[in-house]
DNA sequence: TTGATTGCAAAAGCTTTGCAGGGAA
DNA sequence: TTCCCTGCAAAGCTTTTGCAATCAA
């Protein structure tokens, strides 16, 4: 369980659980595969009468993501998201410029560049994959109906 | 030649050509895959006496984003980065932890994933892949040195 | 001439930080 | 009791925007 780790590792080194540390990771836990960024959170905590301040869900995620329990991702949408980390669980994201919605996609055929960089000497930390384009659903629509053009 | 690609597209979109627009192409032309940010190129330029505003500079990023001469950038930095966009070479970016350079991935395994995707259904439009790691470089110093732990 | 473009400064986001009071261990 | 953590407000950064003056076509 999420929360009884956090509690361990801030003991290891020497922090201190607090409500609103707990308060936060528990909306990632409610919200998974949502990739809140830090003002979703803020406002989720907020509507939920639950008040932490800005600075401490922003304060909280930094530890979290230093802590493994977040991964950070940006969309170029100019804000930072954050996902769980199930490290296994590798995917990678579709964004759909239609409708905006981000796909998941577990595919996996990056082993293969993964092992040819590695016969080269790199080594791997972290993948980040994103994939712009038109999702399945919207691109029927835009043949039934396609967008005319300016 | 990118600038009289540039003066043609603008004509076609009666948009006008100004040598700021030509001066900040240039900037990117010169300092090819070094990934500039906005302020990057302020400066440059700035070094240079050509004084173009920062508000310049990123009206006209955004255009040559919107005209496909750039492509934007995000390394989990805080702000955009740029390079030129050369259709035909497809490519992805490897970023060291250590040193902080970027190495360009030419690799397409990604192929495969891009056709497994289209038989179901989503439409390509573009890839922006990263990969964190240690670069051989500074995998080969850590070995002879390695790093203390905190 | 005409309206797109520039420069300046102000504004707008998102995120970070300083500091004093509060609270976990 | 100790000193880590929180909340508040201010500050910091990058990027955007309003407006009058300027300049390309």
């Amino acid at each position: 369980m999420y929360i009884e780790t956090l509690k361990k590792e801030l003991k290891e080194r020497k922090y201190r659980m607090t409500p609103q540390r707990e308060l936060v990771l528990k909306v990632f836990m409610e919200h998974d595969a949502e990739h809140l960024g830090a003002d979703d959170v803020y406002r989720i905590l907020f509507s939920k009468k639950h008040s932490v301040s800005k600075a401490t869900v922003y304060r909280t995620i930094d530890l979290l993501v230093e802590f493994g329990f977040l991964r950070r991702l940006e969309f170029g949408e100019g804000i930072y998201r954050y996902e769980l980390a199930k490290k296994d669980k590798l995917h990678h994201h579709f964004v759909c410029k239609i409708c905006g919605k981000i796909y998941e996609i577990k595919e996996s055929y990056l082993e293969n560049l993964k092992n040819s960089l590695e016969n080269q000497g790199f080594v791997f930390e972290n993948f980040d994959l994103k994939i712009y384009g038109i999702c399945p659903k919207c691109a029927r629509k835009s043949k039934k109906n396609p967008l005319r053009r300016k």
